[in-house]
RNA sequence: AGGGUUAUAGCUCAAUUGGGAGAGCGCCAGACUUAUAAUCUGGAGGUUGUGGGUUCGAUUCCCACUAACGCCCCCA
C-alpha cells in the first residue's frame, strides 16, 4: 500500500517538547531585562485611571532566600500580574528591612574584630563600638539585599528591581525618624517602665533570642504575710497569714501585691493555732513540705472573693493588696503569687491592670539603689537574697527554706544568670486618642483573606499591650532623645527629632553616632524644664516593628502612587508583627487602614506536614527546586496549593507538579503545531462558519474565562490553575484535540473544516496563554513567541481576553452536553468490543443508536453528520428505531448504542474504514483532499 | 492551662441552602505508532481524622477527642 503520511497535515512546531526550564529561563530572564518589560509593562496602563498597589512587606535581609519567601513572592507577583491584564497600572516596589538583632547577633558573634572588642562585654556600651558594629552591619545586609534580589528574580516575579526600598537607605531613615516626629507631636508616646531580661553583667538587655535557659540552684522559701484587711472575712476575725512560696527572695524587696487564681478554692488551713491561706488542692503538698503534721482545713473561700483583701509586706510598712489573674498555676507553690511588678513580665501586666506602684531598685550592675533602703541599698540581687531571708527569719515570716534546682534564664554571652528588671522605655500608647477602638473600627472594613483572619486581627489588636518602641541595642534608627546635663530631663522633642531627620537624609542614622551632639540639636534650642543648654545624646534605637511598619507611608508617598495600598499579603506570624504596626502607625498619624485588602498565606511544610528544620534534613530551598526543575515548576506548585491554608511540598508533589506540567506544555505544543500553517488575518472563518464541536468549544473557552476570572479576583488563584488544568486535560487534550486530529491531519489545508479547528484552536490558546501567564510566566511567554498572528511582544502586555457574547450559546452547549454523554457509552462500547475481539482500533469502530427519547433523537439527528468525528469513530453513525441486537450494545439513559465493526475497507491515507475506497486505497474524502475528485 | 486554624483517594484540589462522595495526576491493564521521552481507553483506590449528638437523611450543623500548625507563656 502506498504511504501517503508525506501528504498529511502533520503537526508542526520549534516549540521544543522539553521544557529544559533550567536552562532556558535565565535566557527569557535576560530578554525580559533587556526589553525593559517592567518599564512597558507600566506604561501600557499607566493612563488607564486604575491603580493596583501590592505593597511589599519587606523581608529580612539576612541569608538566601526560604520556601516561604518565594510562595509569599510567587503570589503577589500573580496578583499583579492579574491585575495588570486587567487593565490596572500596577507597580510593584519591593523592599527590604535591615535592622534589628539578627544581623547584630551575627556580626557580633562571628567578625573577628568585634568579637575580639567585646571579650569585655560592657565594651557594647561604648560609642566607638557601636559605631563599629553599625558599619559592619550595613554591610552585611548589603550584601543580602543582593543575593535575594537575585534569587527573587529568578523566580520571575515581576518589579521594580533597580529601585528597591530599604529601611537603612538614608532617605528612609529620614523618612521614618520624621514620622517619629509626628507621632511624638500627636502625644502617642509617653516614657514608662518595662520589666526586661537584664544582664548584671554584661549590663544590657537581653532579648529573647538571647537568653539561655540552664540549671540553676536557688533559693526555695515559704514565707508569709499577714492579713491587715479582711474585706470578705477570710479569717473570722482572727489573725492569719497568706502562704507563699518563691525562689527569688530579693524580689520581695519590691512586692506590691499577691495574685489569686478566680477559679481556684483557696483553704484556710489551722496549724497549731495559726492560720493559714493556700490553695485548697495544694494543702496536703505543701503540709508535707512544711513537716505539718496536724492540721486542718477549717474553711474554704473562692479565689474570686480575696481581690482587694489587703496584707501586710513581711518587712516593709507597705501593703500587699490581693489581685486576680489566670496565670496563677497549681504546678507549684502554693496557689499564692507574689507579685513585685518591676521584676517580672506577668506580674507588670498584673501591676499594670490594677494601677500598682513598679518598684524596681535596682541598678544597671544588679545593685539594690538608696531606694531599697537602709537594708539592702549598695547589696547584689544575690547578697540581697541572703539578707531577705535573714530579715524574714528575724520576724518569723519564714517558714522553711530549702535549695532547689530548676531551669533558669541566662546570659549567651557572659553565661551568667539574669535578673528582671524594670527599665524605663518610650512607649506607644495604643489608647491614646482613641486608637485602638478606631483601629478595631477599621479592621472591619478591610476585606480578609481567608475571612476568618479577620477575627484574629480583631484579637491581636484588641489585646495587644502598649507598644515598647525602645530598644537598648545598636544597629537600628535612634531615637533622638536628649538627656539634660543640667536638670537630667529626658527630652523627646519634635523639633530636635526633624533637626536629626534632616542630617539623616543627608548622611544616615550614623549620624547619631558620628556628629557631637551639639551637631544634633537645633540652634536655640532649651531644656524645657530648666532652660539649659547642654545634652548627652540617648542610644536607644526604635523598634524594627516602627521600622516596616512606616513602610507604606514612605514608599506610596510619591506621585503617582496611591495610599493606601490595596494588598499587604503575608505570612500568618504578621498578625502580631507588621499587619500590626503597620495597623497602628497609619491610624496614628492618618487616621485609616494603610491597606484595602490583607491576604495572609499558610506556612510552608514538608510532605508530612512537620515544618522544615535544618535539624530534620527536610528543608527544601527555592533554588535547589529551580536548580533542578526550574522556576515555573515552582510557580505551578504554588499556583496548585491552596496557599491561604499551611502548603506542603516535597519529592512526590514536585513530581506530580512536573507531571502536570509536562501535560500543559505538551497541549500547548500540540496546538501550536496545529497552527503552523494558520495565519489568523487571513485564514480565520466566521463563528457563524464555524462547524458546531469548535464553537461548542468557544462556548466552553467563555465559561472557563469566566470562572478563572472569579478565582483570580478572589485571590484564589488554585481554583482558576484547577479549572484551566482540568480543561486542558479533560476536554481539550482527551476530547478536542483528538477528535480533530482526522479533521487538521487529514482534510484539504484549506478547507472551511481544517480553518474552522484551526480557528478555534487559536482563540484557545491564544487566551489560555494570556490567562495563565501570572502562574507559568516563562512557558507562557515563551510559547507565546510561537503564536501566529497579531500581537504583544510579551504576552504580559496583553489584556485579560475580553467576554465575547457571541460565543455563548446555551442551547449548543446543552446539545453536546447530551452527545458527550452518548460519547461516553460509546467509548465504554468500543473497549467492550475489543474485549470480545470484535475489533482492536477505535477506527475500525461503526456505531448505531437506538435514542428512545426523542428529545435526543432530534439532537443526534441535527448533528448526525458531526458524530463520528465526535466519537471518533469510522462511518457515519447511524440512528436506527430499535434497541440493536447487535453483540456489544451498551444501555443509557433514554438511549443505547451498539457498536460493530466497520465495513469496507481502511483507507491507506487516513485510516477511517470506508465502503468506496479506491485503486490507491483512498476514501472520497482523502480523494478529495488530493485533489482527485 | 488557654483562645485560633486545619483534617475528603498515594498527591493537588472539588462537592450551590443538610439529600445519590467527584476531577486531574499517580498506580495497574490495554490500544496506537498520524502529539511518540507523546497520545487515547479502561480499571482498582475513600467507613469524608476518631467517637458521640441533632435529623427521615450529615463531608456539610452541634459536642467531645486525636493530630498538625502557628499564637501566647515558659513563670512565682
Amino acid at each position: 500500500m502506498k504511504d501517503y503520511k508525506d501528504t498529511l497535515n502533520l503537526p508542526k512546531t520549534s516549540f521544543p517538547m522539553r521544557a529544559n526550564l533550567p536552562k532556558r529561563e535565565p535566557q527569557r530572564l535576560k530578554k525580559w531585562e533587556d526589553a525593559r518589560l517592567y518599564e512597558r509593562w507600566l506604561d501600557k496602563r499607566k493612563d488607564s485611571g486604575k491603580v493596583f498597589i501590592v505593597h511589599d512587606g519587606p523581608p529580612y535581609s539576612n541569608e538566601s532566600i526560604h520556601l516561604g519567601h518565594a510562595l509569599n513572592k510567587i503570589v503577589k507577583d500573580f496578583i499583579n500580574k492579574y491585575k495588570a491584564l486587567k487593565g490596572y497600572y500596577t507597580p510593584f516596589i519591593p523592599g527590604w528591612d535591615n535592622h534589628g538583632m539578627p544581623i547584630e547577633n551575627m556580626v557580633v558573634r562571628t567578625d573577628p574584630e568585634i568579637s575580639k572588642l567585646l571579650d569585655d562585654p560592657r565594651a557594647l556600651k561604648r560609642p566607638e563600638v557601636r559605631e563599629k558594629i553599625r558599619i559592619k552591619c550595613r554591610k552585611y545586609a548589603e550584601k543580602w539585599i543582593k543575593v535575594q534580589r537575585e534569587e527573587f528574580m529568578r523566580l520571575g516575579v515581576i518589579a521594580d528591581w533597580d529601585n528597591y526600598y530599604y529601611t537603612m537607605s538614608s532617605e528612609y531613615e529620614s523618612k521614618e525618624t520624621e514620622l517619629f516626629a509626628d507621632i511624638v507631636e500627636k502625644g502617642f508616646v509617653y516614657r514608662g517602665f518595662m520589666p526586661i531580661h537584664w544582664c548584671p553583667h554584661c549590663q544590657t538587655a537581653l532579648a529573647m533570642a538571647e537568653i539561655e535557659y540552664k540549671e540553676k540552684i536557688s533559693p526555695s522559701l515559704w514565707f508569709i504575710l499577714k492579713v491587715k484587711e479582711d474585706k470578705s472575712g477570710v479569717f473570722d476575725g482572727d489573725i492569719g497569714y497568706a502562704l507563699v512560696w518563691t525562689t527569688t527572695p530579693w524580689t520581695i524587696i519590691s512586692n506590691v501585691a499577691l495574685a489569686f487564681n478566680p477559679m481556684f478554692n483557696y483553704a484556710v488551713v489551722e496549724v497549731d493555732g495559726v492560720k493559714y491561706l493556700l490553695a485548697e488542692k495544694l494543702v496536703e503538698r505543701n503540709a508535707e513540705e512544711l513537716g505539718w503534721t496536724d492540721y486542718k482545713v477549717v474553711k474554704i473561700v473562692k479565689g474570686s472573693t480575696l481581690e482587694g483583701t489587703v496584707f501586710q509586706h513581711p518587712f516593709f510598712e507597705r501593703d500587699s493588696v490581693g489581685i486576680l489573674g489566670d496565670f496563677v498555676t497549681l504546678e507549684e507553690g502554693t496557689g499564692i503569687v507574689h507579685i513585685a511588678p518591676g521584676h517580672g513580665k506577668e506580674d507588670y501586666e498584673a501591676g499594670k491592670q490594677y494601677g500598682l506602684p513598679i518598684i524596681s531598685p535596682v541598678d544597671e550592675m544588679g545593685v539594690f539603689t538608696e531606694e531599697a533602703g537602709e537594708l539592702f541599698k549598695g547589696l547584689t540581687t544575690e547578697q540581697a537574697s541572703e539578707k531577705v531571708v535573714e530579715v524574714l527569719k528575724e520576724r518569723n515570716a519564714l517558714l522553711k527554706i530549702d535549695k532547689i534546682l530548676h531551669k533558669y534564664p541566662h546570659c549567651w554571652r557572659c553565661k551568667n544568670p539574669l535578673i528582671f528588671r524594670a527599665t524605663e522605655q518610650w512607649f506607644l500608647s495604643v489608647d491614646h486618642n482613641n486608637l485602638r477602638q478606631r483601629a478595631l473600627k477599621e479592621i472591619e472594613k478591610v476585606e480578609w483573606y481567608p475571612p476568618d483572619t479577620k477575627l484574629r486581627m480583631l484579637y491581636s489588636v484588641a489585646e495587644r499591650p502598649d507598644w515598647v518602641l525602645s530598644r537598648q541595642r545598636a544597629w537600628g534608627v535612634n531615637i533622638p532623645a536628649l538627656k539634660c546635663k543640667n536638670c537630667g530631663e529626658l527630652i523627646l522633642d519634635p523639633k530636635v527629632i526633624r533637626h536629626v531627620a534632616k542630617l539623616f537624609a543627608k548622611e544616615n542614622s550614623d549620624a547619631w553616632h558620628t556628629h557631637p551632639v551639639e551637631d544634633l540639636v537645633p540652634e536655640g534650642f532649651k531644656c524645657p524644664k530648666c532652660g539649659g543648654n547642654e545634652f548627652e545624646k540617648e542610644m536607644d534605637i526604635l523598634d524594627v516593628w516602627f521600622d516596616s511598619g512606616v513602610s507604606s507611608l514612605i514608599i506610596l508617598d510619591k506621585p503617582g502612587l496611591p495610599w493606601p495600598s490595596d494588598v499587604y499579603l503575608e505570612g500568618p506570624d504578621q498578625f502580631r508583627g507588621w499587619y500590626n504596626s503597620a495597623l497602628m502607625v497609619a491610624m496614628a498619624l492618618k487616621g485609616k487602614s494603610p491597606y484595602r485588602v490583607v491576604v495572609t498565606h499558610g506556612w510552608t511544610l514538608d510532605e508530612k506536614g512537620e515544618p522544615m528544620h535544618k535539624s530534620h534534613g527536610n528543608v527544601i530551598l527555592p533554588m535547589d527546586v529551580i536548580k533542578h526543575y526550574g522556576a515555573d515548576t515552582l510557580r505551578l506548585w504554588v499556583a496548585e496549593s491552596n496557599y491561604m491554608q499551611d502548603v506542603r511540598l516535597g519529592e512526590e508533589i514536585l513530581k506530580r507538579a512536573t507531571e502536570s506540567y509536562r501535560k500543559i506544555r505538551n497541549t500547548i505544543r500540540f496546538m501550536l503545531g496545529n497552527l503552523h500553517d494558520f495565519d489568523p488575518t487571513k485564514d480565520q472563518v466566521s463563528l457563524e462558519e464555524m462547524l458546531p464541536v469548535d464553537r461548542y468549544m468557544l462556548h466552553r473557552l467563555e465559561e472557563l474565562k469566566a470562572e478563572v476570572d472569579k478565582a483570580y479576583a478572589a485571590y484564589e488563584f488554585y481554583r482558576g490553575y484547577h479549572k484551566i488544568f482540568d480543561f486542558m486535560v479533560v476536554e481539550l487534550s482527551s476530547f478536542y484535540l483528538d477528535l480533530l486530529k482526522d479533521r487538521l491531519y487529514t482534510w484539504a489545508k484549506d478547507s472551511k473544516g481544517r480553518r474552522s479547528a484551526q480557528t478555534a484552536i487559536y482563540h484557545i490558546l491564544r487566551e489560555l496563554l494570556i490567562v495563565l501567564s501570572p502562574l507559568l510566566s516563562f512557558t507562557t511567554d515563551e510559547a507565546w513567541e510561537y503564536l501566529p498572528g497579531p500581537k504583544e511582544e510579551f504576552v504580559f502586555l496583553e489584556d485579560w481576553p475580553a467576554e465575547v457574547p457571541e460565543r455563548r450559546d446555551e442551547k449548543l452547549a446543552e446539545d453536546f452536553r447530551r452527545i458527550i454523554e452518548v460519547r461516553d457509552a460509546v467509548l465504554l462500547g468500543i473497549e467492550r468490543a475489543r474485549n470480545e475481539g470484535i475489533l482492536s482500533d477505535r477506527l475500525e469502530a461503526r456505531v448505531e443508536i437506538f435514542a428512545a427519547d426523542p428529545e435526543l433523537r432530534d439532537t443526534l439527528s441535527r448533528y448526525l453528520d458531526q458524530l463520528y468525528e465526535v466519537f471518533i469513530v469510522s462511518q457515519q453513525v447511524e440512528l436506527v428505531d430499535m434497541r440493536p441486537q447487535h453483540k456489544v450494545v451498551i444501555d443509557g439513559e433514554g438511549f443505547a448504542v451498539a457498536i460493530e465493526h466497520a465495513r469496507g475497507e481502511k483507507c491507506a491515507r487516513c485510516w477511517l474504514w470506508h465502503e468506496d475506497i479506491d485503486q490507491d486505497g483512498l476514501c472520497p474524502k482523502c480523494r478529495v483532499a488530493l485533489g482527485k475528485a
